[in-house]
DNA sequence: ATATAATTCCATCAAATGATGGAAACACAT
DNA sequence: ATGTGTTTCCATCATTTGATGGAATTATAT
């Protein structure tokens, strides 16, 4: 109960929670430079000032959106872990694709957050850690790339992070993809899980039979 | 010749092309608000007033940045596409992958500043085009996802994007994904290759293989 | 009802930022 | 050398932006 982070969590109906909720959209949509706290007050209704007084600085702010939608994605995916566990790889693919989308889809920000915190700079750099995720290990071990959560190989943790790169984009991609493509929403958010399947199905449930024949080197010289 | 660009662009010495070369860098690392015009300018090692006399607005430089990229991307997709031409398909994957990352690891600011055009927002809407890129329409067709460039189904767009956007990630994400991994520059890019392999030749190579058996409703279900 | 603490807003600051006018410096042809 | 056009920099503006002090308001406990 000691952080504003906490305190937000604690109550949804808090201003701190109104102020944490609009914060993660705008920090979202524009990133950190793009956002500027006025906006955010503007966008909750309040002066300046009380954002200040609940939150402290700009950064303070941001890195509690930051560790709030870490801790949102995390629960969802314990949560779709329960729901596949025990089912044979290709279905466990295909429920977690379709319900991390259906999720996603809803909460749109924290695609954007994720991808601005790995693609984006900032000025002055921030000090939140870089360590491996947690769930990067959870899902690796369950989509049996490895035995036990200790020791990853590196090309596990990097195929879990093309999977849930793949996803994140298309969520966050939402705006210009589907305005390029003309689709409506229910179009292209069913287009974007058939896209996910047709790509990451193949790949992680034995995609290595259709091309026994070609050795790596083969492939690029 | 009437444009800032086209005279940056037939003269890289100019001074000219020496903002342009640093704005790409600057801008694919903070994005559009994330960089001012003074750090571009403190970086070529000129006064702000003459960045602003060869380029105008701060807009209508990042315009010029990101018609540059768009060129000098679509430029490289042409050049892969004659290396790959009439060899067999998970050839033409391989091939065009290592081209590609190759290319872009080189280029990093371009990867960048394609995502930050995707998942960005500007303040102020850009009128820059929204439609489907050429090079979209001519990869499809270089993956045989459809047969005349006219008429690309949409899964096909979809396909190509999840598969651009998987290169652009890892290219773009090197500064978070290395650190995070613990890798040096040449294992990552290595790592990037095989990831890029392992995800998208299966997909694309007649994935359908190893799960003929099992049929879409029932994956999801 | 009154005292105390928590919350909100108004006014304001200092620094950063986009942008420009005009003087100096430079290039170069005649 | 002189004149012309180009390039560069210095000084300066108006806005925007992050941030704060303090008064006013509201909630809460006694």
């Amino acid at each position: 109960m000691a952080t504003p982070l906490e305190k937000a969590r604690k109550d949804p109906n808090s201003m701190k929670a109104k102020i944490l909720k609009v914060a993660r959209r705008m920090f979202g949509e524009y990133g950190y430079h793009g956002t500027t706290t006025r906006m955010i007050a503007k966008e909750v209704g309040i002066d300046i000032s009380t954002l200040y007084y609940h939150w402290g600085e700009k950064t303070d702010l941001y890195e509690s959106v930051i560790l709030d939608i870490n801790n949102d994605l995390r629960q969802k995916l314990d949560e779709v872990e329960k729901v596949i566990h025990g089912q044979p790889l290709a279905r466990r693919l295909g429920i977690a694709i379709d319900m991390v989308t259906d999720y996603l889809f809803e909460c749109p920000e924290i695609s954007n957050l994720v991808l601005f915190q790995y693609f984006g700079k900032t000025r002055k750099e921030s000090n939140l850690d870089f360590h491996v995720p947690d769930f990067i290990s959870d899902i690796a071990r369950s989509m049996d790339l490895c035995k036990t959560k200790e020791s990853i190989p590196t090309s596990a943790s990097m195929r879990v992070l093309a999977m849930m790169n793949s996803i994140h984009n298309f969520i966050s991609g939402e705006n210009f993809f589907r305005e390029m493509l003309k689709l409506k929403r229910e179009e292209y958010i069913e287009h974007v899980k058939e896209t996910l399947e047709f790509i990451l199905i193949p790949a992680f449930n034995g995609g290595s039979q259709g091309q026994t024949d070609i050795n790596q080197t083969d492939i690029r010289r």
